[in-house]
Order: C-alpha cells, then sequence, then structure tokens
DNA sequence: CGTAGTGTTGATCTTCTTCAACATCCGTGG
DNA sequence: CCACGGATGTTGAAGAAGATCAACACTACG
C-alpha cells in the first residue's frame, strides 16, 4: 500500500474534525507531524481483529465500517465513520492489538496518525488528552446506545430512530439523503437488508416515503410514536 | 441520603481497583480528597437519563445495574459493575448529564469522586488522564463487546461465552460460582429469564452442571464448539 | 440492450418473548 | 423444627419478530 503525506485538503478535513476542533495549532501540529495518508478500493481491509495495530485513522474520504467476526464468519457492524471521524483508537490502550475489523466502504482515503506519537502527546498537552477521552466517551456512547436500541425497538422502531436522528427538533416535515446504501444502513442497524427494506415499507404506512436513497418524513411525530 | 466520609476499608477497595492500581499515591489522594459514601438497598436509584450528575462512582460493596429505559417501560442492562469497578465517568464528558440509569442490586456501599475535581487532576496529573482513558476504552469496549455478541450469538452461545469468560485458559473441566442471581445474569446478557433457564438447559447437554448459583463445566472444548 | 449489482417481496423456519402454571428455595414466625 | 409465604427459577405452549432462501423488480452503466 502506498502511503502519501497529507495534502492540505487533507489538513483541512482533519483540522475540521470533533477531534481536533478544540486543539491548539501546535497541538495539531504535533499530532499530524508523520501523518501518512493511504488510499483504498472498495473492501479493502484496514485492520483485523487482534492483529498489531500502531495507529489511529481518520476517514479524509469515503466511509469506513468497523466490525466483528463470528465463529461462523458472519460480520456484525460496531460503528460505520465517515468523513472526518477518527477511530481505531482503542488499540492505543489494549497492547497495540485491534479488537475488531475495519473496512473501507467505497473507496476511502484514510489518514494514519502514530498511535504512541498521540500517546506521548497527551502527557504533554492535557487538551489533547481531553480531545481523547471525548472521543472515547462518544465511542462507547455510540456502543451503548446501539446496544439499547437492539434491546428495545423493533427493526422499524429503530429505523425510525435513525431517521429522526437526522431531522431537525422543530420540523414536522422533512427530507434527506441517505448518507450510504441501504445494505450499509441495515448492517449499522443490525438487521438484515431484507428486514431493512421491510421496515421501511411499514413506515411508509406512518407517513415516510423511500424513493432510492432519498428519504421524506411527512409526519414527525407519528414517526416519534411509532 | 446520609453521606458518609471514606474508612479505611473504602480506601482499601478503591486503591486496589483497576482504576487506582496504577496512579501515585498523591494522585490517589487528590482524587479521594472529598469523596463521601453512601448505603443504599436494593433498587435504590443512584441517577437517572438526562438528570445531572457531578460525580463519579465506584462500588465499594454490591452491584450496580446501569440501564436504558424504553418508551414502554421496558428496560435494557448496559453494564452491572462488581466491587472495585468505577462507573458513571460518561457524564462527565456531556456535560454532567448521565446517559443511562444506575441502579443498586442488593444493598451496596458506593464511592462519590467529585468529577470536576478529577477532571481538574486529569489536566495536572498525566497519569490521571491516562487511568480515566482506559476506563473509557474498557467501558466502550464492554459494551461493542455486547453488541457483537447479542448480534452474533444465541441465547445458548450467549451464555456458554459467558461461562467460558470464568473459566481459566488452561482447563479443560473447572467450576465457579454465579457473582449474582440469574435473573441479573439474564439482564446482563439481554435474555428474558427464561431463555437463560432454558439456555442452560441446553447447555447441560454440553457438560454443564447447574445446581443454584453453582456452575460446573465438564468439558471446555465442547462449550467453546457449542 | 444486456448484465451485474441492489433492492423488494413472499414463504418458511428459527429464535426468542410472553404468559401461565408449576417447582424450588429461603427466611420468618409459630 | 416445621409450616408458610414470597421470591426465584423452570417448564410448557403460543405468538411475534427476524433470518434465511428464493424469486423477482429496478437501476445503473457498460
Amino acid at each position: 500500500m502506498k502511503t502519501l503525506r497529507l495534502n492540505s485538503n487533507d489538513k483541512a478535513v482533519l483540522l475540521g474534525s470533533r477531534f481536533f476542533e478544540k486543539l491548539s495549532a501546535a497541538a495539531s501540529d504535533a499530532i499530524l507531524e508523520g501523518a501518512v495518508v493511504t488510499n483504498h478500493e472498495e473492501h479493502d481491509i484496514l485492520f483485523q481483529q487482534d492483529e498489531p495495530v500502531d495507529s489511529v485513522f481518520c476517514v479524509l474520504s469515503g466511509l469506513v465500517r468497523v466490525y466483528r467476526l463470528g465463529k461462523d464468519g458472519r460480520e456484525a457492524d460496531i460503528a460505520v465513520f465517515p468523513k472526518g471521524e477518527l477511530f481505531g483508537e482503542n488499540a492505543m490502550f489494549l497492547g497495540n492489538r485491534a479488537t475488531a475489523n475495519a473496512q473501507a466502504i467505497g473507496s476511502s482515503t484514510i489518514a494514519r496518525l502514530d498511535s504512541r506519537n498521540l500517546r506521548k502527546l497527551a502527557e504533554q498537552y492535557p487538551d489533547i488528552a481531553q480531545a481523547l477521552m471525548e472521543l472515547l466517551c462518544r465511542h462507547g456512547q455510540m456502543a451503548e446506545d446501539c446496544l439499547a436500541e437492539d434491546r428495545l425497538l423493533t427493526a422499524p422502531q429503530r429505523v425510525a430512530s435513525y431517521i429522526l436522528g437526522h431531522c431537525p427538533d422543530g420540523s414536522t416535515t422533512f427530507s434527506f439523503r441517505l448518507p450510504f446504501q441501504k445494505n450499509v444502513l441495515a448492517g449499522k442497524l443490525g438487521l438484515a437488508p431484507e428486514a431493512l427494506s421491510r421496515a421501511f415499507s411499514a413506515l411508509r404506512r406512518s407517513g415516510v416515503t423511500v424513493k432510492g436513497r432519498m428519504i421524506e418524513i411527512h409526519d414527525r411525530q407519528a414517526l416519534e410514536r411509532f
């Protein structure tokens, strides 16, 4: 795999991300010092469970799916990360071993930040430590949210919840475009693609229109009650 | 609720916990400065979703269940914490609001560490920041593990996995006592109590004996294959 | 225009929940 | 010490929710 230096656009994406936004320029520069970029085709594997990993990753373009493998080869998605999100930071605290697999969805550009460096910097800059804690917390929260939704909600309810998550608070009517294929959404929600399809059918009766990747919500309240 | 100072036993439990073990005495003292202890009966609520929380908690004795509530009142366990475990640290990074509920299982003693103080100390002592990151990472990992197991394993497989988690690596035969009622285990595994019961029945045919809270494994390999 | 990839629908099967009945365990008070 | 009652756990039967498999539709793109 060819590794490149960051170009200015890469840098802009990184600095605009949740992780970097509160950091001083000095801290950011120190982290990005030595960062590299790789390009990936659809389905490329970025790292695999139990293998050594010495970077923290950031999606510069495209999408990354993080998942675990079952003994039978089935896959369970843990998270899907869009442009601007850091991931793979867990390995840093667990002996530099990945606890999951990561795969590019569509062709993607990925930045790699040296985790040893990041760790050292976290000792030096309290801001970086703080940013790392917030990152870990967000990711923990994401997993807990998923777990709770899986256990409390049916498939159509999970889909409704996902849709509502994209819907600004005030509005009763709203529409948006899915940021990825339904395939991927199904995985993220822990559903078979067929189940997602059926869930959309069920929601259609509650004022949700689905055409391709476009979702229209005609009655927010109805969805919330679902 | 009556709040007490830490007694020497309380301190011993805290200092022996995963979180404190790598900290210097100075750091530990600084954190425990101003810590208080509360006693709770079974089912007491320690904090509730969306309510302000300004402490990080530690179980000194007993057990604590962290869970979310569904719209219909159903509950989904996120985690169960035994003696010596810190919890509730997420609120610290999310505007001091709890994102879940916490409840004592059986009568329990709980330490409360001021989160504002802890946060300040994390800036000052890199060790503390490091310990916090490891805590967050562990808890995130726990949630991801649960999520993956929920999605990849059937009820008997999840129970087998739980049992294997208590079984030292080398042994083929092993026995241990459940650290809590089956009720609680069911919740932790995301199962109805009946499903847990049936899972134990299924495992009995693979060399697992269950009598009260005692679990005996007669053939580790058989369990792993399950 | 044809083909591969993606999504939908139907039918069936498995798994788990739910509800109800029953069994077992345990502490309390007679 | 025994008897009782409540809590806890087990078992059975019915039902709901999803998974899976198969067929088909739609779309995109060469």
